[in-house]
DNA sequence: AAAAAGTCGTTAAGATTTTGACAGATGTGT
DNA sequence: ACACATCTGTCAAAATCTTAACGACTTTTT
């Protein structure tokens, strides 16, 4: 009667994030036909120390071996496991301007797993256009679309007024992440995840960091 | 014989992030006709605590008053001198894919001071092509490029395996700072900045939280 | 004019994250 | 078979970040 976890104890933020630079990182190794990597070998490519490597990996459910390192092949596996990059997930992109269009086309999202089954807008004149493969519809059927195509994520693409009323309608909806692209703060019930991915606030920190060199 | 710093001991990356925040929140509030906000107010509106406002705050050369708490417009300026919002960056895209061009339109930075001064890619089939404004040019011209518009940032949509490489190129034409918006980690030498805005990153982030709930 | 309430700035306590250090394991060379 | 070199996993120290607490100041109320 005993569960599966040892990897189960939640992982602070930071190591989430430094997952998906392994995660890349395996990846490409892979594709060098590499078959181990030492946890000092991550640390250097990626700006690291190894101890960072050694305990961020000691939360998976997984070891590397003294002298050889951690088999590609293997942790590749477990990451994309915790991270659930092994699955498919239904996304909705709202917002049909040119970022929400360009992400709706970015093949780099198609190749590793998320679907994007719909792009929504209000406005009356992108409405019924296309987007590539997808006829942009209407957000009032947001929710109706939510639940035929059964989308897990909302991507938000929309101007700063609108991103937290979009939310709130994909939350109501039952979608159970969104991804929140629009430059104002969004807030969310707490069984609904968000993760924050703005590209001015970026480039405000990077101006920021420009300066303070 | 004095500087006129104060602010001068460098801020932590997670104060500097905060910031940006604080910069849309007071914004919003200007546009809204408010004149003052409180650390509290701030707090509630971003999901922080109080103190952890003040305590960003106290890194600015910047007082709030008691009882009122902080005059929005002064707070904006601080804010924005402190991120560099105040000034024009010069800005080339790399990548001329469906995610450079939709960023090299995206009319939010243009409002914001990023000036997109030209979008360059290698693909000969794109080049010379329109994107906008801008006529899409070849990569081989990036250092002529920078030089001649002074160029500050780099922003880099390239698929991963170009990434590194396009990095080299835009640090050694001197660019001061990257974006990278690639999903692969990039290098740079101590002098330049580099952020990392990568959406297929963060989607993991998210689908990880969504399965961890 | 005194009391009350609200807010800031700052200190330090508490929590979290990163790093250093080293025992134990595994492979390599002689 | 032994010594040596190189890794991992883990513990604990160090560094960093967040939060609570409280004195001081300002405005409002009585």
């Amino acid at each position: 009667m005993e569960k599966k976890q040892k990897t189960t104890k939640t992982m602070p933020p930071s190591v989430v994030q430094r997952l998906t630079r392994y995660l890349t990182q395996v990846q490409s190794r892979i594709k060098q036909g590499k078959e181990w990597i030492s946890s000092n070998e991550l640390a250097t490519e990626l700006g690291l120390t190894s101890s960072t490597v050694r305990q961020d990996l000691s939360y998976l459910d997984f070891s590397g071996i003294s002298k050889k390192g951690y088999e590609v092949a293997k942790l590749q596996k477990v990451l994309m496991g915790v991270l659930g990059a092994d699955k498919e997930w239904k996304t909705v992109v709202i917002g049909a301007g040119n970022l929400g269009r360009a992400i709706a086309l970015h093949g780099e999202l198609a190749r590793r797993g998320f679907v994007i089954a719909a792009i929504l807008d209000t406005d009356e004149r992108k409405v019924g256009k296309k987007a590539g493969p997808l006829k942009v519809q209407h957000l009032r059927d947001v929710s109706r679309i939510v639940k035929k195509d059964k989308i897990d994520i909302g991507i938000i693409a929309v101007p700063a007024v609108a991103a937290q009323e979009v939310a709130d309608k994909l939350v109501g909806a039952g979608v159970k992440g969104l991804l929140n692209l629009s430059l104002t703060h969004i807030s969310v019930p707490a069984g609904v995840s968000l993760i924050d991915a703005r590209m001015v606030a970026s480039l405000l920190e990077l101006t920021h960091s420009i300066m303070s060199k």
